[in-house]
Formats: structure tokens, C-alpha cells, sequence
DNA sequence: AAAATTAATATGTAGCTACATAAAATTGTC
DNA sequence: GACAATTTTATGTAGCTACATATTAATTTT
């Protein structure tokens, strides 16, 4: 490019995913090495020719991801044990259903007002018992059992859950569009179908089964708890 | 505080997180209610006396966290169908035996250079076969089994590994300390033990295993690709 | 020498401006 | 009226400044 006689080069700017990536590649190629320190924030902008604030947001997306850690004043330097760090999607179970091109089907089993036992309080983190509603429900992917669901609502939470027509529509689906939480405990843990288990989701007793426990808050009250089993040759995939 | 005669109101000044809270509590009592669209960021700024950059993180974080969703020119708005959505981290074996106050130990089981056969291929994306390492190895915790895996290392990405005395170290900690990735694949699921797996995790055939499968990349080629089979009792737990 | 105080420093955050970009809404053309 | 071109608009990003905060390092006090 050509301006009044003097040659410009084009000015390329930096953006803050540009110099993340530069820097991820020098961690990658060993320039910086697990525990070395890296340069202050405002080296590295001046040796990239940019501003401190876009170096900012590189260098704390570098520490969001696990390649980084940042201390102020300590600085930043490369982890020395790096972990894998994953983000999960746990869709709500019609839309994994339906996403797979599958007939989504729901079946309730059984509706029930009982004490939550022990195992659940504990979950909950609550220091007694209390009565909650107790639905067992199974979804089902094109007719055939996909997961199978026993979960408990705390009622003085949400009351509303005794309006809804639990039969018609899934705890699973309502709670999720119409109770937002601010804390979700996951659990993922394989187990051997026992006899009841395995009636239902039509296999083997002994079959290896998935199972997704999931236990949500809002603040500090309890929502919800549910052990989601899942049928033989369910997978967790990460997402991208 | 009094200055002068004058009342003067100390200045709030709100923090990004503050507005992202105060959206996202909005969304919990149902002022924004699902597929609902918000005010655009300058609104809210000036509803909440901050800058736009400030309503803008706010909402960058919950559209990350999967509470609303942004659109150029569309807007912002609450999420119809919301996700549970996790981070998940996977430390290096070694470590997660340490972390839970055992004594680690590891112990080579197999080392063989191969063809890799149709599945891992599939898992690495790759068009043909080609020679790869093969390490079968089993990470203990105070003496039992913990982890079984059965790793393939690619010798065209990594040559190196050659080099290494894999019966004094696990590949897992090499690999992660020396070649980071820039893409990573994971799969969870559940499987029966069979005769050799039962065997050499001391469990009894059939019993209910967790598998979770890690093929890395770095740029498009393939690190390596494991299968770590975890011994009975163990589970996945989402961070914080 | 140990403890407490102070200073120095790297990262963290908020505010402002300017401009980029994508997508929707509008206008213009045939 | 259908399609293309243009304008409008809400979010996305970069740069700058100023100040906050957490730690380490240095200094002073006991």
C-alpha cells in the first residue's frame, strides 16, 4: 500500500485470542517451560505491540483453561502439573433424545410423598430430614428405555411442583425451564444393574450402567436431587 | 460521612460480577423469563450507573455459563432451553491417587509396537493406519488397582517417547508434562469387566467399570489416545 | 534475630472512546 | 411483489487511563 509516496505497512492489530494463541504456542514448543515464569503482562504487550488490557484477557483466558497460573505480584507462570480441563453440556433429557433423531417418550412410575433418607441428605447437605416429593419416571429415545430417573423436589422449595401434572410432563423438563439454580453438584459413577433396575430399562441384571446424580440449589435451598441411571451403551462426550 | 456540611453518599462502585448477579437473579425470579429479551447493554449500564464494558462481562459470563444467549444485532436473551453445564478436570493419575491420600504406584504391564487397528484410528480421525506405540499399564493406589489403561503414542508426532524408560515412568505424566495439546477429545461410559480386565484390576468379572477415553491432538496430529478403565467405587465429580 | 511496618510490584478491574462486525430492518430497483 | 443493496443497531473488541488488591520484598522497630 502506497500513501503520498511512502510505503505503509498494513498495521495488523492483535486480538486478544492472537496473542493467547502465541503465547499457548510457546508453552506448546517449550520457550516457556512448566513452572517457568512468563513476562509480566506488560512486556509481553509491548513486545506484541499492544495494550496491556488485551494481554490481560489473553493471559486470563490461558489461566481459565488450565495452562497458566496467576498470582499478583508472583506473576504468571506456566502449571507445572497441567490438568485436563473439559466443559460438559448436560441437556435436558428430551432434547438429547431428539437431538440424536430419536421419539422422545416419558413414562411416570411412581409419584410419592416421603422422608428423604440419609444418602440424600447428604447430598443435599441438610442437617435433618424432611419430607419431599419422590417421582421415579423413565424416559424413553424411539420406544425404548434411555434413562431412568429417581429424584426427589424439596416441597419447601417448590411448592408449585405439586400443581404440575407430573404424568403429562417430566420433573426433569419443568424444573430446568422454571427453577434456574445457582449451584449443581455433578456425580458420575458407573454401577451393575440390580434386578428392579434392570426390569425397567429392559437389560441384563448386571449390566454396566451409567449413572449421572445431579443435585441443585438455589442459594442455599435445596431444589432438587436426582440419579439419572442411564441404559447400556450411554456416553458422555465432551463438547468441541 | 459528612464532608463539609454536605451529606455525601459513599459511591457504590459495582463490580462486573455484581451486574452479572443481579441479571442473573433476575432471571432466577422470573423478571426475565426464558426466551425473553433483555435490555441491550447500554440500558442496563445506565439503569445500574456503570459503564457498558461493565454490563458487557456481565454478560459475556452468563451467556459463557449458559444462562442467556447473545446475538449481534439480536440482542440477549434468557436461554429457552438451559444446559447444565460443567467444567471438569482431569489431573494426571498420579496426582488424583495423591490428592486422596494414597501412596501411588504404577506397574508396566505391556509394550509393543503396532498397527492401530480400525477404532483408534476412528478415535484420532485418521484415514489409514499406521505403527504406533502401544503402553498397557495399571496405576495403584496404596497397593490395589485404580486405573488400568491401554494408551497408543503416536511415534510420527512424538519420537521421543522411544527415549523414555516407560517401566520408570507412566506415559500419562510424560505425555502431559512434555506435550501439551491443543485439542482433546473425551468419553465417558460404563463397562462389564471381562476376563483380562477383571484380572488385572482384582475385581471379579462383570463388575460395573468406568471408562473414560482421551485422544489428544496437537494442531491436527495425533498425540495419543487412551482408554483408562477405572477400578469399581471410582466416580467423576464436578469441580466447586 | 524476630516481628511488625512499609514499600514495591504484577495482576485485577472499572471507565471511557473508537471502531469492527453481524444481523435485522429498511429502502431501492426491476 | 421479489430480490438486492443500504442503513441501522446491538454486541464484540482494542486501546488508553486510573486505581484496587494481593503478595512479595525491604525496612524499621522491638
Amino acid at each position: 500500500m502506497t500513501v503520498g509516496g511512502d510505503t505503509v505497512t498494513e498495521v495488523v492489530r492483535l486480538s486478544w485470542k492472537d496473542v493467547r494463541d502465541r503465547v499457548h504456542g510457546r508453552v506448546l514448543d517449550g520457550t516457556y517451560a512448566p513452572g517457568d515464569r512468563l513476562p509480566r503482562d506488560e512486556d509481553l504487550a509491548e513486545e506484541f505491540g499492544c495494550a496491556r488490557s488485551t494481554v490481560q484477557r489473553a493471559m486470563q483466558d490461558l489461566s481459565l483453561s488450565g495452562i497458566v497460573e496467576r498470582r499478583r505480584k508472583g506473576g504468571t507462570r506456566v502449571r507445572r502439573d497441567p490438568v485436563t480441563r473439559a466443559t460438559l453440556d448436560i441437556p435436558i433429557t428430551r432434547n438429547e433424545v431428539e437431538n440424536r433423531g430419536a421419539v422422545y417418550g416419558y413414562r411416570l412410575i411412581g409419584l410419592t410423598t416421603e422422608a428423604v433418607p440419609p444418602p440424600v441428605t447428604a447430598k443435599f447437605e441438610m442437617a435433618g430430614s424432611e419430607e419431599m416429593l419422590r417421582v421415579r419416571a423413565l424416559h424413553l429415545a424411539d420406544g425404548h428405555p434411555f434413562v431412568f430417573e429417581d429424584r426427589w423436589v424439596s416441597l419447601r422449595t417448590v411448592p408449585e411442583i405439586l400443581e404440575i401434572d407430573l404424568a403429562a410432563q417430566s420433573a426433569n423438563e419443568w424444573l430446568v425451564r422454571n427453577k434456574p439454580y445457582t449451584r449443581c453438584d455433578l456425580r458420575f459413577y458407573a454401577m451393575n444393574a440390580d434386578a428392579e433396575t434392570a426390569a425397567i430399562l429392559e437389560t441384563g441384571e448386571g449390566a454396566a450402567l451409567m449413572v449421572i446424580e445431579r443435585t441443585t440449589w438455589i442459594g442455599l435451598d435445596p431444589i432438587t436431587s436426582v440419579k439419572a441411571v442411564t441404559a447400556p451403551g450411554y456416553e458422555i462426550l465432551t463438547r468441541s
